[in-house]
DNA sequence: AAAAAGCTGAGGTACGTAAATCAGATTTTT
DNA sequence: AAAAATCTGATTTACGTACCTCAGCTTTTT
C-alpha cells in the first residue's frame, strides 16, 4: 500500500499539518521536528499523489504559449494543436493563453514575455526568436521562477528549461545524406531554398545540409541559398530563374516552408532527368507530391507532439516532478511514399 | 467554472445519489428521472472528472502484459520499458503483472489469455502470435469486457481495441525503397535475412519490401530470405554462405534481430564494393554500424512509445475516454548516421 | 389488511492532499 | 510579573466523485 501523508504523520508522531508544511516547505516547524517529518518521509518512501493534491489544491496550470502570426501551414498546424489541447483543457486542468505576437519581431515576443514575467503563469512555452534581448527577457521569466519551454526554435544559452522541437542541424545532415545517396553517382549542382536565413531554424538546417554535402559528396555543387521567405508566388519566381540559370541542378532542398511556391513550378515544366527533391514539411501539397514522385523525401516534425510535450514537460516542472527525457525528445521523421501516416 | 455533480443534480432538482446512479448506468432510477438527469448532463457539459472518480474509488488499473521470453535486444528492451512502467506504478495508479511466455508458442499465449480472461484485470497487453487459437481466446478475453491491446505484433481480424505498434509492411517497402535509391544504377542480388517466416512482423515486412522490389527496382534480383532465428551463429554461417555463393550481393535488408550475427561478418570480410545494408532495430551494435559506415540505415521502431502508448490507451478504453489517434500512432523511426539520437 | 419486498431518493463518509482555523506553549515586550 | 507576540502543532473543512446506509414510498405477497 501506498504510504500517505497520514502514515507519515504516525511515522513521525506529529500531525497532518505538520507534514504538510514540511512537505510544503512553508514555515513554523522546529528544526528537529522537521528532520524527523523527513526522515519519516524517506523512509516509507513517500511519494506525492499529485491528482489528490491538484483536487485540494483545485488547481489549474495557467500556462501562456506565445505563437507568432505566420500564414505558413506548419505554423497554422501548431497553432491547430495548441487550440486542440484548450480543448482538453476541462480535463487536463489546464488554462491555455494564447498571446500572438508579429512572426521574427524580437520586439514584440520580448513585451509578451514580460508580460509573463509579471502575471501568476504556472509556465510559458514560445517559439523562439535567437536575439540577444529576447534571451534577456527569458531570463526574467526564469527569475519570476516561470518554467519555460521554447517551442520548435531554440534560443540559445538561456535559461529556459526544455526545448520541443527538433534538432534542426541533424535534420539538414539527414537531408543532404538523402539527397547525396539518392543521387548516387549524379553530377549536378544542389540548390537550398530558404524562407529567410535570419531564423534560426533555417540557417542551422542548412548548415547542417552544407557540413555534410561539403564532406560527403564533394562532387555536388551547392549553389547559394534562395530565400523566399516562405511567399509562394515569390518562390515560384526565384526558382524558376535558378533553374533557368543553372540547367544541371540535380537536387532541391527546401528547408523552409516554401512548397507551395516550389511545387507548382516542379509539376509544370518537369526537369529531365528529374531532380532528387527534399522538403520539409508534411501537408497534404508534399503528401501528394510524395505519392506522385515529385518529390523524394519529406522531413517532418510533428505539431501535436511538439505541443503536448511541452504542456506536458511545464506541468512536471511546475510540480518539480522529472521528465520521462526519451519520451520527451522530438524526433526528425523521415517520410517517403511507402510510409505516409 | 466545470460543472460538477451538485450542478448537475441541482438543475435537475434531485439527489446527489440520483445523479450517481445516472452517471453510472446503477439501476434504481425511473425512466423520466434518468431522463431528465441526462438532460442536465447535456446542456451543462459535464464530463466526469477521472483524477477525482479514481481518488474516491481508490482505484487502480490492473494491467497484464504477457511477453514473449526472448533473448533478442528489442525484447528486452521492451521488457525493460515494462519494468520502467512498474516503477511508475505508484504515480500513475497503475499495478502491471507481467506473465511471461514462450516465444513463438499460441499455447502458452492462449493460457495466458484465458487467465486474463478468468481475472480482474483493467486491461491486458500483448505480444501477438497470429494464430486462430490465439484469435479465439481474444474473443473471449473481449466477451470478459477486458479492453486489449496488441502489442510490436498485431493479431488479425480480432476484437483487440488497439494495435501499439509499427506497420510493418510499410516498413518493409520503406526499407525497399532506400535500398534501390541508395544503390541506384547499381546491379547485384539484394538478400533478406529474416528470424523467421512464421512470425507475421517479419513476413510482413518482407512482403512489403519484395512488393517494392518487384515493382520499382526490378533490376535487383531478391533472393529467398535467409531464415536466422535470430541466432547470431546461425546467422553467421547462414550469411556466410549465401555471401560466399553470390559474390554479386549488393544489398542486405536485415528484417529481424538478426543483428548480432550479421554485423560481425560485414566487419570481418568487407565486401567490394559495400553492399547497402538495412536494418531493424536501433541498438547500440547497430548505432554504432551506423556510425562507422557499416551499415547505411537503420529502421526502428520505440519500444518506449509502444508500452506507454499500450497504457494510455488501456486507462483510456478502461474508462470509457476516447484516445488521440495522432499520439498513439507509433511512427517508423529511420535512422540514418545524421539522426541518431 | 398486514407484512414483506422492492423502488427511489437523501445523507453521510471516504479517497489523499491543501489550507484555514484553532489551541497550547514559549518567548518577548512593557 | 502580566500582557502581548511569536512559535509550533492539532483539528477541521474542502476538492469532486464513489458508494454505503438509511428512510419513505409503492407494490407484491400472504
Amino acid at each position: 500500500m501506498k504510504p500517505t501523508v497520514h502514515d507519515i504523520a504516525r511515522s513521525a508522531g506529529v500531525s497532518l499539518a505538520t507534514v504538510d508544511r514540511v512537505l510544503n516547505a512553508r514555515p513554523g516547524v522546529r528544526e528537529g521536528t522537521r528532520v524527523r517529518v523527513e526522515e519519516a518521509i524517506a523512509s516509507l518512501g513517500y511519494v506525492r499523489d499529485v491528482a489528490a493534491a491538484n483536487l485540494a489544491k483545485s488547481r489549474v496550470y495557467p500556462f501562456v504559449f506565445i505563437l507568432p502570426v505566420n500564414e505558413n501551414p506548419f505554423m497554422l498546424g501548431l497553432r491547430r494543436e495548441v487550440e486542440e489541447a484548450i480543448a482538453r483543457s476541462g480535463t487536463e486542468r489546464t488554462r491555455i493563453e494564447v498571446i500572438d505576437v508579429p512572426a521574427l519581431e524580437s520586439a514584440a515576443l520580448v513585451a509578451a514575455l514580460d508580460k509573463v514575467a509579471a502575471g501568476d503563469a504556472a509556465g510559458v512555452a514560445f517559439v523562439a526568436v535567437d536575439a540577444p534581448d529576447v534571451r534577456e527577457a527569458a531570463g526574467r521569466v526564469a527569475a519570476a521562477g516561470i518554467p519555460m519551454v521554447t517551442l520548435v526554435s531554440d534560443l540559445s544559452q538561456s535559461p529556459r528549461d526544455h526545448y520541443a522541437g527538433i534538432d534542426n542541424i541533424a535534420a539538414g545532415r539527414t537531408a543532404a545524406t538523402l539527397m547525396g545517396r539518392f543521387l548516387g553517382s549524379r553530377q549536378g549542382k544542389i540548390v537550398p531554398l530558404a524562407g529567410s536565413l535570419m531564423v534560426r531554424d533555417h540557417r542551422e538546417r542548412l548548415d547542417g545540409f552544407a557540413e555534410v554535402m561539403r564532406q560527403n559528396f564533394p562532387h555536388l555543387a551547392l549553389l547559394p541559398a534562395v530565400e523566399g521567405r516562405d511567399d509562394p508566388e515569390l518562390v515560384e519566381t526565384l526558382i524558376g530563374d535558378v533553374l533557368r540559370q543553372h540547367p544541371d541542378i540535380c537536387g532541391i532542398y527546401s528547408l523552409g516552408a516554401g512548397n507551395r511556391g516550389l511545387l507548382p513550378v516542379l509539376e509544370a515544366k518537369p526537369l529531365s532527368p528529374a531532380p532528387v527533391v527534399i522538403l520539409h514539411e508534411l501537408t497534404g501539397l508534399s503528401s501528394a507530391a510524395l505519392v506522385d514522385g515529385t518529390i523524394d523525401a519529406v522531413l517532418n516534425q510533428d505539431a501535436g507532439h511538439e505541443v503536448r510535450s511541452a504542456i506536458r514537460v511545464l506541468k512536471a516542472k511546475a510540480d518539480g516532478l522529472p521528465v520521462i527525457a526519451a519520451q520527451e525528445r522530438i524526433r526528425i521523421d523521415i517520410f517517403l511514399k511507402d510510409n505516409l501516416p
